[in-house]
DNA sequence: CAGGTCTCCTGCTAGC
DNA sequence: TGCTAGCAGGAGACCT
């Protein structure tokens, strides 16, 4: 499932093969991906548009255009592919076509979104952009902001990580990651972090998320985003393992706050008392 | 405001 | 072999 360093390669990715020249038409098979304009409005809209840009905030593509601003959201299992003879299938739901071929947005499970905004909007102050918090690898992350935003907050450590109010760009599986590297357990309150383990938390978030990005960028065929496939899977230390790399206790899986989650009662010890 | 639960959706799998 | 119930999961809605 696509989280910020997948985002980022397709982000990359789409730069790469999306055409320089007007969209000539836009066919919508499945509205309900679509937020806050009629299917007619998007179409009205985007046609006619060149894009200009790709940038991206956490899990959100932002597409730049002429007049106009594409925020697209993955979900589970969206992604693009374009072709230039493309045979629409069952899971694709909105194409985009050129002269040069078609760009689909294909998606399984229906999850994915895409709000369009006006170029002179402000779109970090709408949805879904204006409550993001900063990415861990952002200037203003820090252990004072981290703090604060703990402080009051008792939910366990992982809920508090998936929120992408307090920090964006962190998906279930990066969190079990970051929490193993940090040696902190899942269900610690975040309350309950002191400064170390806050500074564990922001220096691990920042180097999973880079070594990621690393690694979803060497495997890509530029031709058709739908067949990434990243080699970040195979440095994977923890989630939907077995057995523990440090002390080799079988790995428990949880449930945290609905999702499954993966930990060494060992090395992450839910006490602060330390547990190497 | 914090936080828990439900919802969306469909492919996959465990169990019969 | 074939069927079905249940599960997975990001983020927003809704309730306490």
């Amino acid at each position: 499932m696509p989280e910020l360093p997948e985002v980022e390669t397709v982000r990359r990715v789409l730069l790469s093969i999306i055409p320089r020249s007007p969209i000539l038409d836009i066919r919508i098979l499945t509205p309900k991906i679509l937020q806050n304009v009629t299917p007619d409005e998007f179409c009205t809209r985007l046609t006619g548009e060149v894009l200009e840009d790709i940038q991206r905030r956490g899990k959100y593509l932002i597409l730049l255009y002429t007049h106009e601003v594409l925020v697209s959201h993955l979900r589970m299992e969206g992604r693009y592919q374009f072709e230039e003879n493309l045979e629409p299938t069952k899971h694709d739901h909105i194409l985009f076509v050129w002269q040069e071929g078609i760009l689909a947005y294909h998606d399984t499970r229906k999850f994915g979104t895409m709000h369009l905004f006006r170029r002179e909007e402000d779109i970090w102050k709408m949805n879904p952009l204006q409550k993001l918090g900063p990415e861990p690898m952002d200037e203003i992350m820090s252990v004072s902001y981290l703090k604060k935003c703990f402080q009051k907050r008792k939910r366990a450590i992982k809920s508090t990580l998936l929120d992408q109010t307090i920090m964006s760009g962190l998906g279930n599986i990066y969190v079990d990651e970051i929490l193993f590297r940090a040696r902190i357990h899942p269900l610690r309150p975040a309350s309950s972090l002191n400064d170390e383990e806050i500074t564990q938390i922001i220096s691990h978030s920042s180097s999973v998320l880079q070594e990621a990005i690393a690694c979803g960028g060497t495997t890509i065929r530029t031709f058709a985003i739908g067949t990434i496939h990243g080699r970040f899977q195979h440095e994977l230390q923890i989630h939907g393992k077995n057995e523990c790399p440090i002390c080799h206790t079988t790995i428990k899986k949880i449930v945290v706050g609905g999702r499954g989650t993966y930990h060494c009662k060992n090395c992450q010890c839910i006490d602060k008392s330390p547990s190497l």
